[in-house]
DNA sequence: GCTAAGACTACTATAAATATAGACTATATA
DNA sequence: TATATAGTCTATATTTATAGTAGTCTTAGC
């Protein structure tokens, strides 16, 4: 039930961009030196932040990396599921989005499948945007203060 | 998020010991048959079941493993942090049981706290005797039937 | 053309998960 | 009391995932 450095790494990147969206580019490497990142690891998953669409790149001299679109249009689901895989516990209910029915499953997938709904409940509603704002509310203090 | 092959098979031995409760003992190699799980890595996770008092055995020609209490007195949360540790998807927020507040902490943790507390809402809450009710509820059909 | 920055591919080390092996100990019962 | 049975204990092996590194290539700005 862990989420992992891969994941973990790339909230913080998604983080960071949010917070910077609208202004100008970031360097992998800024980031890497903020939030304690090493460079190379942190491109790989850059490259595949970018894959997927949520960031954009511009190469060469005054390069960086920026959000590619609105963090309000960014869930931490769509990250999470992107780096780490389904969110359920176990593999058999990973379907589940919305509709958290368990007709004719065991009584694990039941809890199981409860389990999993409420946590994408959490993740598929709470946007980028919506940590900006929280993160702002903390008025400076621990912007961005966990670990795995 | 995911639950690994040693509590998969930790829940399964506990479901099939509650199903079987107030009998006689179940041999490992009975679970192990039926569950398709293999023997000798079992027997490991039998062990621990019983250093943490959840199972008893009985060694020698018609020994075999029984639960040591009743499922009513086990729940899903107690075997699962036993296999797998703690049920926050981040350390930092491991801590968390019952009390949900998640002042002074980043965004992360709040919404890893939240997610933590549901959680924890769902298997510290569901006991082995739930499971066997549910179990037998499906008449017959899909007894434990689910993969990580 | 030089430098800065991302892109891409490959590789490596470590740790965790998932077993497997074999000798040992206790118990029932013939 | 010999034997078969079934759990105990310790060690080892295998596989897979995680985390990190290295090096070369390409693009852009000056």
């Amino acid at each position: 039930m862990k989420i992992t450095f891969k994941g973990d790494y790339a909230l913080k990147i998604m983080l960071e961009l949010s917070l910077e969206y609208g202004g100008p580019l970031v360097q992998i490497k800024e980031i890497a030196r903020r939030q304690d990142i090493p460079k190379k690891f942190l491109e790989q998953i850059v490259m595949i932040l970018k894959g997927a669409k949520y960031v954009k790149t511009v190469r060469g001299a005054k390069g960086g990396v920026a959000l590619a679109k609105e963090p309000a249009k960014i869930t931490l689901g769509e990250v999470i599921r992107l780096m780490e895989g389904p969110t359920a516990p176990i593999a058999c209910v990973s379907e589940l989005r919305g509709k958290c029915d368990f007709e004719n499953r065991c009584a694990f997938q039941e809890v199981f499948g409860e389990i999993t709904c409420l946590i994408n409940g959490v993740v598929d509603k709470v946007t980028f945007a919506d940590m900006v704002d929280r993160t702002k509310a903390l008025g400076g203090k621990r912007p961005i203060d966990y670990n795995i």
